[in-house]
RNA sequence: GAGAGCGUAGCUCAGUUGGUUAGAGCGACAGUUUGUGGCACUGUAGGUCGUGGGUUCGAGACCCAUCGUUCUCCCCA
């Protein structure tokens, strides 16, 4: 027999992963609560309709759809077959599958939004803390399973909402001690730098360019915006566009000499200044205006975010942005919203990579009762229920044994504490208690023990 | 979707221009030590060399295919 594997992408989590992992998402959860947002959770799985040309033609081809059950009916056997031929054809097919997993947590809620408009309050703030999952071929800091945790704001132009997400992302990065980089754009911005360059539709063009200045140079992306047919002016006007540098104020200043006259570089401009402003005194967040700022997502109208971390290369660590009818695609127009996004398995990366996971995350047993035959486990195991009962965790080694394999037991499981019950503590009624980190042991009568263990558990 | 690297013990890896019986460290288990862990010493177990084919007198090594994995591009969290 082969070894079993799991598919490509996905991981096992050990313990001492997840409570790292949890760190991260309690940190994330308090902050969701803390700023007012209510939890929902989707199914893993949406009808595929719901998600099919949502995330561009790129993301149609990352979607995982689940195979339709009953293929192999005889009966359904002409049609099956020549609906497998349409997806042969590069169609998907309701024949062969009308379910997808969850390729984002954006979509299934604007969905949700939709199909419960009636029952819920706007603005409506919620979060979500799910798993999704990607085809895309796995690399580092990409998998095919992740976590995202998302908080969108529906129903509301306000921009005092973009402010707090700001502040929402800001909180969580220094909850976990993270230095990061909030980048802000505004997708006005690049439609009227698109519109004064030919027309929206080389908005595109222009965005999949100018997204690489940092990593190809200037140069190169001219090469590429003449390769994407832009004219030689219109080609000086984009990269008149990307020379501005230097402090938030300063880049403002520059963009409204270059755009500032057009009406929606105009109101871009103001949505950026007005976040800029909203900052609490003493403590800038990090926020930094990167106009070659883009995100691939279609669905973008306004402000757009992502978070870089400093010191550590592994692509955004979260995204998002204002969407001006997300909830249109499901047939109920008008809703505006904006949210953001947490990848919780590259922050974890990045946590792990500067090695900024707080020790003493792990948690398993304070105390191990050692067994030293049938009547002394027995007193043990009734000690420890009690103990349990106030809330101290433990176990009993599970068969007699030589001290010293148990006392090997406990150090590999980082258990701190060890109480011994042997035939002597058994007829005198006392236990031995022994801190394995400094090797200091006392004795006393069993009715102290719950006493010892929760005065030293505070200091463990 | 395009490209590159790597698959040898549970883990990390060594293995010479192709040459006899494939090694080390760590880990596991046992013992030195049947009421006191970490240290040390001794011993034991554990390998279809990812898989399938080919070249060769001879393949862990060379060739082809395949699977897995890692990384880069694209795109993203």
């Amino acid at each position: 027999m082969n070894k079993p594997t799991i598919p490509q992408g996905t991981r096992d989590f050990n313990a001492a992963t997840i409570y790292k992992r949890n760190y991260i998402l309690n940190t994330i959860r308090n902050a969701f609560q803390l700023y007012g947002f209510e939890a929902l959770e989707t199914p893993a799985m949406e009808n595929i309709d719901t998600l099919m040309g949502k995330y561009g033609d790129e993301g149609d081809k990352l979607i995982f759809k689940i195979l339709n059950n009953g293929l192999d009916n005889p009966a359904k056997q002409a049609e099956v077959t020549a609906a497998f031929q349409k997806v042969l054809e590069g169609k998907t097919n309701k024949q062969i599958t009308e379910r997808a997993l969850r390729y984002d947590l954006t979509i299934p809620f604007a969905r949700y939004v939709a199909m419960n408009y009636g029952q819920l309050t706007f603005p409506f703030k919620r979060y979500q803390m799910q798993p999704v999952w990607r085809a895309d071929r796995p690399q580092k800091g990409r998998y095919r399973e992740f976590y995202q945790c998302d908080a969108d704001i529906v129903g509301s132009n306000a921009m005092i909402n973009e402010v707090e997400l700001a502040h929402l992302y800001a909180h969580v990065f220094n909850m976990l001690n993270l230095p990061v980089t909030i980048k802000i754009n505004n997708r006005k911005i690049l439609a009227a730098l698109a519109d004064m360059c030919g027309g929206a539709e080389k908005l595109t063009d222009i965005t999949i360019a100018i997204d690489k200045l940092d990593k190809i140079g200037i140069d190169k992306v001219k090469e590429e915006l003449q390769q994407r047919n832009l004219t030689a002016t219109q080609i000086e006007t984009i990269s008149e566009f990307l020379k501005i540098q230097g402090t938030n104020e300063e880049k403002l200043n520059t963009l409204s000499n270059s755009i500032g006259n057009h009406p929606s570089g105009k109101e871009g401009i103001s949505d950026l200044q007005f976040i800029l402003a909203q900052q609490t005194t003493g403590n800038p967040l990090p926020l930094e205006i990167d106009v070659t700022l883009a995100r691939g997502l279609n669905y973008y109208t306004g402000t757009i975010f992502e978070v870089k971390a400093i010191g550590y290369n592994i692509g955004s660590i979260g995204g998002g942005g204002r969407y001006d009818n997300l909830t249109g695609l499901f047939g109920l127009p008008n809703v505006p919203g904006v949210g953001i996004s947490f990848g919780v398995d590259r922050i974890y990366d990045v946590l792990e990579g500067l090695d900024l996971f707080p020790k003493q995350l792990i948690k398993c047993s304070t105390v191990l009762f050692f067994n030293l035959g049938k009547d002394e486990s027995n007193r043990s195991f009734t000690l420890l229920q009690t103990l349990r009962a106030q809330n101290i965790s433990g176990e009993l080694y599970h068969e007699p044994a030589k001290l010293d394999k148990q006392f090997k037991y406990a150090e590999k499981k980082g258990i701190p504490l060890v109480v011994i019950i042997g035939s002597k503590e058994l007829a005198e009624n006392t236990c031995t208690v022994k801190q394995l980190a400094t090797g200091q042991q006392v004795t006393f009568t069993q009715s102290d023990l719950l006493n010892y263990i929760a005065t030293l558990e505070s200091g463990l």
